[in-house]
DNA sequence: CGCTTTGTTGAATGATCATTCAAGAATATA
DNA sequence: TATATTCTTGAATGATCATTCAACAAAGCG
């Protein structure tokens, strides 16, 4: 009976994920996501309700995006393999919006608002680091690298470190590639 | 013959400078500038000509006292202790409006906008860098680590590290002591 | 004390913000 | 083809944004 929808709503929170990825939360207007989505604004609200809730369906599709390519890499090339590898294949996708991270962004700029969304980024950097930790696990069973380490000290510094390069990756005087390097090898010394 | 301000000009930069660096620059309203400064409309922009002016010299401030903080540091005790109990210094320090790096905060926020602000971030980033830089250098003069390393890519990885850590440091769930001791860790270790 | 200079005040400006809603258009079923 | 249902359109809303400015207040110098 009814009327469908012209959109594929799957693409669009792709390209809102890539725009609030890029330019943040208040640096994203409506006026922006509607040009970007091609959605006048009643079509947008029946859509997804508020811009608060398609942020969040965005940071939710950046968490899976991510979390599914460290398995992929995890799978294809074992857990030190991928920690290694990982944040050079991050820093040097040329498809992302920005190479920094977008839950280290929203994080940063919504905390001090105390701003729910804060919190989800919060809480989706603490879901990958436990996915790196159950990496240096991994690698620990495997004999990778040696057992003497907690997995959880060393994925705490690894998401750090990482955050670190992503955030490097973004300024204009700075050879990420060096540093996502010296990332490995020390990763190779354990 | 004339009036003089009732207000210290100084100390009003100060205070903007921690509201920009908790708030962030579109996170801060020029209600919430009033409000802390004590300013209305017409004295503020008599005395500061724009919120982006006054912005620019909360980082000119932030980054100097960044400066004078690290000098102190290697004064009393020396290069290499001085890169290692920096990090330390910055996490723990009481009276910071936010654990993280003002600097990159700008710079993720405003960079994708092209904003003239980001650039000024990026380039204090680089100055940051430069001093890190000349006490690596000077640590390896003395002897205090190796001298087989490059000093400006010891200076890279170390702020690519410190900002990530004081990323770190605003996360709820993260230990951020432990990661600062692992930095001074493996500097005792080059 | 009066004059000049500068600081302060606060209402007004126009732009942009996210959001709402009534009216019209499209489509699948009956 | 008629009808029910949903989608799309775009103007309107009220809030908040940074900024301006004219009127007023204060203070140093003659």
């Amino acid at each position: 009976m009814p009327r469908r929808p012209n959109y594929d709503r799957d693409d669009l929170i792709q390209r809102a994920r890539d725009l609030f990825w890029r330019r943040g939360w208040a640096g994203t207007s409506m006026k922006d996501l509607e040009a970007e989505l091609k959605l006048k604004p009643g079509s947008f609200y029946a859509a997804f309700g508020s811009k608060d809730a398609l942020f969040k369906l965005a940071l939710e599709r950046y968490y899976v995006d991510g979390t599914e390519r460290l398995d992929r890499l995890a799978a294809e090339h074992g857990a030190l393999k991928a920690l290694q590898v990982f944040p050079v294949a991050v820093i040097e996708n040329e498809a992302a919006a920005s190479k920094a991270c977008m839950l280290s962004k929203t994080l940063l700029e919504l905390q001090a608002h105390g701003h729910e969304l804060a919190q989800q980024a919060d809480e989706k950097l603490q879901g990958m680091e436990e996915k790196f930790a159950a990496l240096f696990a991994q690698a620990q069973a495997r004999g990778e690298i040696a057992g003497t380490h907690d997995p959880k000290r060393l994925a705490a510094k690894y998401q750090s470190d990482l955050i670190g390069l992503r955030v490097s990756a973004e300024r204009s005087a700075t050879d990420a590639r060096a540093i996502a390097d010296e990332m490995a090898e020390g990763l190779g010394r354990l």
